[in-house]
DNA sequence: TCTGGGGTCCTAGGACCC
DNA sequence: TCTGGGGTCCTAGGACCC
């Protein structure tokens, strides 16, 4: 017996979360940046219908803002991230496990609940967390994971479904699926929808009827799984328990390019205390770290240069100050001069628990170390971000992505918290 | 004139996701 | 003036070893 999985997604996220403390954003098309204000990265229903796309760049629709009063915003990490815990709050009691998948979409295992209406239960599910956040949500119903997606991304353009598609009935879902672009499909890319129409290849349905020999010979062993999954066999699992996590990165672009050592390894000096913050949230130490920065690719007419270094940690460590010893490392052995640096940024690999790190010969025991990171911590909790820095990142930060539109803190910030007044 | 086969590990790069 | 940031997985190919 193979048990139901469901996909909630929350519509246009971004969007919803500043609609939720800005009464006046509703029912007027609004859009939100990527960092830097760069590109378009949510969009309301209303912007939509005007015709702009995920990932167009402001710049390029700036007479459609203008001339259609759409309203737009930077982006506000810290009000989507608080909204998503308050999101996954309201699904907790409708199921027993459930797995996290990105910051607007939630997969929901329905073993043992078979013998209820699922989609009414759903529905129920739904209205709960429009109830807690004012978040409006799309369930799909499936299967398999990739169907679940498929229903959600149904039941998100089709009014049929009133927002709850339920695909694990034959009919509907071969109705579904012989009208769905095999392009959407979860896991096909450009690319790999590229090569399939070549084979006329061009809806969800064909995909599933296709031969799983020549889905090798196309992709990978992934595509063939997702075959399987359209056909309703699940290989892919309801991940309920959080993975350690193999990577971590800290990259911005600049607002304007650094054309001089020293401010750019004030950028990257930030980046590195910020990994170094990142790590010990975690409660993980990283082995390797790799250094990069390059210059405009959108610009070819201009001089390029891309570099990077990478660097094997001994010892592991989640210290941002040894972090950033290397990355200047890094920096120094990569400069050149005459070029515009547009983005830069610091990777971490080989991560692993603090408590799991590997002990070296002659390791002490870094514990005053540990203790500053510890301090520098609590100080720039306290007193903000960039209250204690290291000298080499330096006060002034004329490279900071622009961000000219951030809605407030609301939820995360005292001073930011809406007040209502009698 | 002639030079194996098979295994592991690591890295870079491609493809995809939100 | 102006095009995001942060992840995962898979494969091919080189280095190395016996």
């Amino acid at each position: 017996m193979i048990s139901p999985v469901a996909l909630i997604d929350c519509n246009n996220y971004y969007v919803s979360c500043e609609r939720a403390f800005d009464a006046t954003l509703v029912g007027v098309p609004v859009i939100v940046l990527s960092n830097n204000d760069g590109c378009a990265i949510a969009r309301s229903a209303e912007a939509k219908a005007l015709g702009i796309r995920m990932g167009d760049p402001v710049h390029l629709i700036r007479d459609k803002v203008k001339a259609h009063g759409i309203r737009v915003l930077s982006s506000n990490y810290a009000l989507y991230g608080d909204m998503q815990r308050r999101v996954v709050a309201a699904i907790q009691p409708f199921a027993r496990d459930f797995e996290i998948y990105s910051i607007d979409e939630t997969f929901v295992d329905f073993a043992g609940f078979e013998h209820l209406d699922l989609v009414a239960h759903a529905r129920d599910m739904s209205a709960q967390v429009r109830r807690w956040t004012t978040i409006p949500t799309c369930v799909g119903i499936g299967p398999t994971k990739t169907l679940a997606k498929l229903a959600n991304a149904a039941a998100k353009k089709n009014p049929l479904f009133n927002g709850v598609a339920d695909l694990r009935e034959d009919t509907t879902r071969d109705w579904v699926l012989d009208r769905f672009p095999a392009g959407d499909v979860w896991g096909v890319g450009r690319a790999t929808a590229a090569k399939l129409a070549d084979l006329g290849i061009t809806t969800a349905g064909h995909l599933r009827d296709m031969a799983m020999k020549q889905a090798r010979g196309i992709g990978t062993v992934v595509l063939e799984r997702l075959i399987a999954e359209l056909r309703g066999i699940p290989a892919m699992a309801v991940e309920t328990i959080e993975p350690q996590r193999k990577g971590m990165a800290v990259t911005r672009s600049f607002g304007t390019p650094v054309d001089d050592v020293d401010t750019l390894m004030g950028a990257v000096a930030q980046y590195a205390m910020r990994a170094g913050e990142k790590l010990r949230q975690h409660g993980l130490v990283a082995g390797r770290l790799t250094v990069f920065f390059h210059t405009n690719p959108h610009k070819p007419e201009r001089p390029q240069y891309s570099a990077s270094r990478a660097f094997s940690m001994q010892p592991m460590t989640s210290d941002g100050l040894a972090l950033l010893a290397y990355a200047r490392r890094g920096v120094e052995r990569a400069w050149r001069e005459g070029y515009g640096i547009t983005k830069a940024g610091i990777l971490l690999d080989d991560l692993i628990g603090e408590d799991l790190r590997p002990r070296t010969l002659f390791d002490d025991d870094g514990e005053q170390r540990a203790r500053l990171m510890r301090a520098m911590d609590e100080v720039n909790g306290c007193f903000g971000k960039f209250t204690a820095v290291p000298a080499t990142q330096g006060f002034r930060r004329g490279w900071s992505a622009r961000s000219e539109a951030r809605s407030p803190n609301y939820t995360t910030q005292i001073t930011d918290v809406p007040v209502a007044r009698a």
